[in-house]
DNA sequence: GCCGTTTTCGGCCCGACTGTTTTCAGTCG
């Protein structure tokens, strides 16, 4: 299908409005104005629909953030392919100041004053005739900068070339194995560290993460930084200060460290966890409350009508005629705020600080709870449509036990439809029911029989009905045809999905993080057929994929729709991904009831025989 | 331009860092 204007996606609609955020400050428009257009793209990267689904819909009201104003302007872009008036604001600002943006340091006011005094023209060769500047010393001659200033936009060009290329993110297990091992360093080579903690999206067990952020509190700030920026497997040291450092380690991953007091833990913890828009927001709520927040603690403001007066005087005073609460724990903070302790991983904007106010948090499931999984491929031969796993059924079944669990479910891959008959895959199916019975009789888990079964082109399932009745119940995905438009995709999803011995739909986004996105699918429809017909919706806890995506976990779990957290290993080492599927769970606000693989075997297997 | 437990008007997060400055603006996270 060729795309239009009038598709925008998301992505290309929060440029847009950043482009917009930069041109209102250019032009020197309100700077609320500016930052509500920030605001708004922030908005848009963040949804779980786009907008073009939601304008679609008549929904685009239903997104925080954009208001009146803006949903005209992004309406009239799906209906006509254009916005009069962004068109007619972006217009009067030279689209090389765009161009530079993309420099880091420099903001839409430097690059306006660089474009204007340097008279750049061309967009696109904007950043080289920057450079060209900065080489013959053009740039220190300027009104406002300097010989620095020359020195770091060249330093920052090179880093925005470098940026073109720029390393992936890593996915949970890689930072955390990069993290754990920092730690230990520390921990050995510092004995009076008090604590040490994960910081960001680490912390918070976001799908990908950028750079590793970890917090130490500790009465001797300079050792413990000394330590760390001497950390053996660093490849560079990029910065060294009073309160932390950073370094560079292989594969231009960076890791940055934060000190602090014991008695002020509890705040610098909260302020380094973010996310950036939790923080702000409780930075809202508390001001509402008379009190302002930073990493040091909570400092009283006298009332919000003073704040004008504040935000000039606060460059003097600070923390010096103002009371500082200290928190030793984030709950002391939270608590001092009126507010129950909201975990790390619902601390996204997305509703937590009313409903920790409100004593509505959920009660999350733990990693404790989960009982069994659902979802693991074995070597057993069945002439599989896709991989085989690598460990035979009893070596799954014993790594099984070592986890706790009360029962297991075999999941390979349907028997190919390219080389066998229906009749061929009936006897496999059949055959391969058998050998579990035998298996059955001395596991000292519960197995079930399940199987993975693909969801085809035109919804119907991979395997027929008569080996479907071997199961206890089947796992359907996609693995073909992904790029089927959203309409299509959904028909053909539900299509496979209604099939009553399908229980549950695998991966249901088809995502591999840093690799390929996933297709689009109607939710609305998704979720509202999962509850009429009883359905469940997995979370592939496969740290490539961890899919269903936590925004859209949330969505499920608002409607309660049920979930199965289940790892998809295919060797019996992966059987420990669950945690991170549990974390996905967390990020969606999910308690345990509406995890599936949570109920005792009873409910589970009653659950899976309704037809 | 957005938004709401006081508020449909009058607010709008916070601090660090940096460079070019004599008191602060711009950028970043």
């Amino acid at each position: 299908m060729v795309k239009t204007i009038n598709s925008l996606t998301n992505l290309e609609l929060s440029r847009l409005l950043r482009k917009m955020a930069a041109a209102y400050t250019i032009l020197g428009e309100n700077r609320f104005k500016v930052i509500a257009y920030e605001n708004a793209a922030t908005a848009i990267e963040h949804a779980t629909s786009e907008m073009k689904d939601l304008y679609d819909d008549n929904k685009l009201d239903s997104v925080p953030g954009l208001g009146a104003s803006i949903r005209a302007h992004i309406a009239e872009i799906f209906k006509t392919g254009k916005s009069r008036h962004i068109d007619d604001v972006l217009s009067n600002v030279n689209p090389a100041i765009f161009s530079l943006l993309e420099v880091p340091g420099l903001g839409p006011k430097k690059a306006q004053r660089l474009v204007e005094k340097l008279n750049i023209k061309s967009a696109q060769r904007a950043v080289g005739e920057l450079e060209k500047a900065a080489k013959s010393n053009k740039i220190a001659q300027l009104e406002d900068f300097g010989e620095k200033s020359q020195l770091d936009i060249l330093n920052n060009i090179e880093r925005y070339r470098r940026g073109q290329i720029k390393e992936k993110r890593m996915v949970l297990p890689l930072a955390d194995q990069i993290a754990n091992e920092l730690i230990e360093y520390l921990r050995i080579e510092c004995p009076d560290v008090k604590q040490i903690d994960k910081l960001g999206s680490l912390r918070r067990q976001v799908a990908t993460i950028g750079d590793i952020d970890l917090a130490v509190a500790t009465k001797d700030f300079k050792k413990v930084i000394e330590v760390f920026c001497a950390y053996p497997k660093k490849v560079n040291l990029i910065e060294k200060g009073p309160t932390g450092g950073s370094i560079l380690l292989a594969a231009g991953r960076q890791a940055d460290l934060r000190v602090g007091d014991p008695k002020e833990y509890g705040a610098m913890l909260q302020y380094f966890s973010g996310s950036k828009y939790h923080n702000i927001r409780l930075r809202e709520y508390a001001l509402k409350m008379g009190y302002s927040l930073n990493e040091y603690g909570i400092t009283e403001v006298k009332s919000p009508a003073s704040l004008a007066g504040r935000q000039k005087a606060k460059i003097k005073s600070s923390s010096q005629n103002e009371k500082l609460y200290k928190f030793e724990s984030e709950e002391k903070l939270y608590n001092f705020l009126g507010l129950d302790y909201i975990p790390p991983e619902l601390r996204e904007n997305a509703g937590e600080i009313e409903a920790a106010k409100n004593h509505n948090l959920p009660k999350l499931i733990e990693i404790e709870d989960i009982r069994g999984d659902l979802h693991t491929h074995s070597s057993y031969d069945l002439q599989p449509s896709h991989d085989f796993g690598l460990d035979s059924m009893i070596d799954m079944l014993s790594a099984a036990k070592q986890m706790g669990y009360e029962y297991f479910a075999f999941t390979e891959h349907n028997p190919k439809t390219s080389s066998l008959t229906p009749s061929q895959i009936v006897t496999i199916l059949k055959a391969r029911r058998e050998e579990i019975e035998k298996l059955k009789v001395k596991a000292s888990v519960q197995i079930l029989t399940f199987l993975e079964v693909d969801i085809q082109p035109n919804g119907g399932l991979a395997t027929p009905d008569e080996g479907l009745a071997t199961l206890d119940a089947a796992i359907v995905s996609i693995h073909s045809s992904f790029s089927m438009n959203r309409g299509a995709m959904t028909s053909r999803v539900l299509k496979g999905f209604s099939n009553p011995v399908a229980k549950i739909l695998g991966h249901p986004t088809g995502r591999l993080l840093e690799q390929r996105e996933g297709f689009e699918l109607d939710w609305e429809q998704i979720f509202a057929f999962c509850l009429e017909h009883d359905k469940a919706l997995e979370i592939n806890a496969h740290p490539n994929r961890l899919d269903l995506p936590d925004t859209l976990v949330h969505e499920a779990v608002r409607r309660g729709v049920k979930l199965a957290i289940s790892t998809d290993s295919h060797n019996k080492l992966d059987l420990i991904n669950m945690r991170y599927g549990v974390s996905v769970a967390r990020r969606g606000w999910a308690e345990k009831d509406l995890i599936v693989n949570t109920w005792p075997y009873d409910r589970l297997i009653k659950w899976l025989h309704k037809r």
